[in-house]
Formats: C-alpha cells, structure tokens, sequence
DNA sequence: GCACAATGACACGTCGGTGTCCCATTTTCA
DNA sequence: TGAAAATGGGACACCGACGTGTCATTGTGC
C-alpha cells in the first residue's frame, strides 16, 4: 500500500481486471470462481483484492472507462473531420472490445452507480450528426443506431479475431470500412 | 395430452416460450421465476408445463430452430439468386430476433444437445459463397464473419425496434442496406 | 538466514435459484 | 349448475455461488 506497490501486486491485479473483462464482456453472471480461473489466481486471492463481487465491478468499470477515454483522446488528437474521428475511434476501440463489451453490452447493467459516467455526456452523438451534416453518413439514421451498429461492428470483429477468423492486423479496417460503407448516404 | 389439447394449454405453452426467448436472448442465466413473471403466469404453472430448466430449453430450442427453419423457406421459395435469398432471410428473421438471439448468442451453449441442429448443415455458409462468386459480396470476406455480420444487425435493428428508435416498419429494409453495402465488393 | 508479505487450499455460514408437494381458487366446458 | 381442468401461491429441501475466515506454504526484501 504504501511504497510497495512492488510490480507483483500492479501485475496481479491487471491479470485479474484482464480476465474479468473478457469473462464478464460475454457473461456478466460468471462466477468469481471463474474469474480467478481464467487470471490464473486463487479465488482466495482474488477476494484480498477485491473484498467483494462488487468491489471487482466498480474497479473494472473505472479502468475500462479510462482506457475507453484514452482511446477516445488519442483518436480526437490525430483526426480533423467528423467521419475520420469515428473511424479513427473504431480503429482504436476494436483492441478494447472486452472492456466495450463490458460497459455498454447491457444499458441497465450500471444505473445508480456512483462510478458510472453516463454515455450522454461524451460525445459521440454530437459527432455522428456533424459527420451526417457533413454528407458522410446516411443523414436519415437515428445517431444512437448507428451508435448500435458501431458496438456490434466492434463485437464481430473482435469475437472474429479471437476465433481466428479473422487476422488480427484486418481487424480495424475490415470493422471500419463496413461501417462507412453500410451507413453512407443512398447514392 | 390427447385430443384435449384445449386451445388453453396451448396459449400457456406458447406464452412461457415467447417469454423465455424474450428473456434468454438477453440474459440466458435469467431465473425461471424473471420468464414466469414476463410470461405472466406463476412459477408453479411454468413447472406444470416444462417441470425441469432443462425441459424449457430443449422445448424452446425445438421451436425456435423451428420456426427459423420455416421463414428459411419461405425466403427461398420467392428469390432466385442467391444474394436476393440472403436478403429475404435477413428480412424475414428480423421479426425471429429473440430466437435467433437465443440460438446462436452464445456458440457453445447447445453443444452435445441432441435437439441441436449444428449450423454447419444449413446452406448459408454456401449461399454467402455464391453471392460472393456472383459479384454481390467483397469475396475477400470469410463466410462465417459475413454470418456474424448478419447476426449482429440482426441484433441491432431488433434491440432498436424494441427501444422505439427504430420504427418497426423500416427494420428490415435498413438491415438488409446496410448488410448490402457493407459488404459489397470494393468500388 | 530471518521476518513478513503474498498466495493457495480448505472450512464454514448465507443467500438465491431450482425442483417438488400440497391445497385453495379460478376458469373452462359439458 | 357442477365436475374437471388449469392456475396461483405457499412450504420445503437441495445445491451452487458468494462472502469470510483460518492456516500452511511460498517467495521477497532486509
């Protein structure tokens, strides 16, 4: 706790936040048992880090959503237009589906939580309508739609990928050009 | 069980099963007592129809697979290339979507059920195929990651339609778009 | 080598979901 | 109307996940 934060117990608790994404990210109802599993750690273990099921929770909802907003700020810094913030995120976010997945896969999951910073306020809505203004996006589709088909885009991609469909290094760009391509303008 | 299979029962059966899938597709570890209250109808009444979990899975699974198995042909019966079958199965299976949820969210969770069908024998693996000999679909793209494509907008359009953001009316042509141009062959 | 933190294995008690009865009440139909 | 069918709801035992604790073992820094 103190100066000895020793790399043992940073590494520890990333392997259990890691396993708990990509277990949680396809069944919110696993057990910690398999949580512990999958981190390689005793159960025991994972309860002197996280006291209780909850405590997990709310540590991998703070850290998914940092790296969400990591993601979200190197992808602003590096693009120009509306369109190419989108993709430049999508590229980003398909290497952090797990924590994605865990977030937004059910809408209800973190209502009343104190750690839960609602998705109102960030802002991907305001950027889909300035890329639908800016004629790169079918102006006709509810932005919280397209919202929809971007997570389940970022989903098949990444459950692809971890099946060995598809090659890793395809993965941003084949998620990317779909999504441009389905939802632009009718020509 | 015999000629009387008055029109009640039936209702019951039908209800508890449309609940179930409704429930499942969402959260398959759901309680029996969360499908009985959707169903509206008691968990005692539940165990009178199905008496064990494992009872009300198999029976949904049958029916599920169905009645996909019907809107399949019926899609065929009225296209005549493949590309246009594709089309009218993803349009008719909008309207499946907690059974579809039901049946493929989750890879492994039929595996060793004698009821299962593997998705290995039906033809859209080979019908994908011939759309992509046809020129119709980028041929560079894996079948089975088109497969999980059309599931995932299947998805979306479905939970959109659920959440009144998508009129239901307009589901099935903008999945069927953006399925379309998604995928087609690079310009 | 010695102290002390970290881990793993095990042992409880609690709680919710499940499966099974049983009985009262309501609905259906002859 | 009256019998049969169908339903609702409570009581109970069972089981697995969870939360908590203890104790032996490992290993890490001094």
């Amino acid at each position: 706790m103190t100066t000895t934060d020793s790399g043992v117990r940073q590494r520890t608790r990333r392997a259990i936040l890691e396993a708990a994404a990509a277990v949680w990210a396809r069944d919110f109802s696993a057990s910690l048992g398999d949580i512990a599993d999958r981190a390689e750690v005793s159960r025991s273990t994972l309860h002197r880090y996280f006291p209780e099921r909850q405590a997990l929770v709310d540590a991998l909802l703070i850290d998914s959503q940092a790296r969400l907003e990591e993601a979200w700020n190197g992808a602003l810094a590096v693009s120009s237009t509306a369109i190419e913030t989108v993709e430049n995120i999508m590229a980003a976010i398909v290497d952090l589906a797990d924590q994605i997945l865990f977030l937004f896969s059910d809408p209800t999951r973190f209502v009343g939580n104190p750690h839960w910073t609602s998705d109102e306020d960030d802002g991907l809505p305001d950027l889909l309508r300035a890329a639908q203004s800016d004629g790169e996006l079918d102006p006709d589709i509810d932005p919280h739609f397209v919202m929809g088909v971007m997570y389940s885009l970022i989903y098949v991609t990444a459950e692809s990928v971890a099946s060995g469909t598809l090659p890793r290094h395809k993965a941003a760009e084949t998620a990317v050009r779909i999504f441009r391509h389905g939802l632009s303008p009718r020509s």
